[in-house]
DNA sequence: TCATACTTTCAGTATTTTTTGAAAATTCAA
DNA sequence: TTGAATTTTCAAAAAATACTGAAAGTATGA
């Protein structure tokens, strides 16, 4: 497989495994670009590599770099930005954990402990239930929050050879 | 808070989560219900709740089957089909994480391994951005796929209390 | 200060995804 | 068998989401 092709395929199934997780598929696909550029491209670089208009690109540069995932670049003696993404996978594996679990688990867990605040007798049997879901729920979300707190603060050398002695 | 009040709040933003994570808002709904109730019920009981049709209802019921997180049951007597939801949070992760590591992460290393195949020569910065990328993903899926794999085998409790250690 | 190069915004449009509902298929008791 | 109850399918409609492009906004250097 020549480079062209290949680029273009990690690309194309980086912007489809993106849509499957929430992240829309041009915000994926400038990000798969940046990641296999060793240098910082510009906005009309992009642009004209995936092929997609002038505000569609701003505003997923933007949201990647609100992210944490790609940073603006000024070159000496260019007018024009150029942009380069984080580059060491376990980085941004961990904004990205950092970025979700802000925005959804959080939020999640705030919305649980405010359900468990339920009117009615624990023996009706529907109030039983409710309470036992939500708990049982919020218990993992609570243990996951923890775990991701960790995972967010550990240097990649020390987290994998933690696993490995676990998950052997 | 109410129970009906609640169990609405409940529904609802377990639909909301789902979308944030590549499933569909009614399919987490329709869940979300069937979790916080602890016999089996109808697809007309949930085309009245959540107020959906009943192609979609079944369709996402169906889904919910596929997925193992929910069962037909057949009650004595009744001539309708009854679903009930598995309860066990614990198994109801293993089963979305089975699910989704055979959908999502399985096939994208294997297009990985593919594209390490990339022709050219190595010392081409372009190329040895893009193989440097790309084998360093797969590294990292690698290692997830394997402590994925582990974890839809692991008890609860030994996986609770093995995190612990770690992430004390 | 001005002209130019570049960036950002957002209303309107296009695309994708989800939902509906009626028809077809299936099941089951009599 | 038959036919009423129930489930399934899927084309068309609706809703949600993403994208475009032109106009407005900013920065730069002469």
């Amino acid at each position: 497989m020549k480079l062209t092709e290949a680029r273009q395929q990690f690309i194309s199934s980086w912007g489809a495994f993106g849509t499957h997780w929430g992240i829309n598929r041009t915000m994926a696909q400038i990000h798969a670009l940046l990641l296999i550029c060793s240098d910082p491209i510009t906005q009309d670089d992009i642009m004209e590599e995936l092929n997609i208009s002038r505000g569609n690109t701003n505003m997923n540069i933007r949201e990647l770099i609100n992210w944490g995932l790609v940073e603006r670049v000024i070159l000496p003696g260019e007018r024009k930005e150029f942009f380069l993404a984080e580059k060491d996978i376990w980085k941004v594996v961990k904004l990205i954990v950092k970025e979700r679990k802000k925005r959804e688990l959080e939020p999640m867990l705030q919305l649980l402990d405010k359900l468990e605040e339920v009117e009615g007798d624990k023996r009706d049997k529907n109030v039983k239930s409710f309470l036992e879901t939500v708990g049982n729920i919020k218990k993992l979300g609570k243990q996951a929050d923890k775990t991701l707190d960790t995972m967010i603060k550990a240097e990649e050398s020390w987290f994998i050879s933690s696993l490995m002695k676990i998950f052997k």
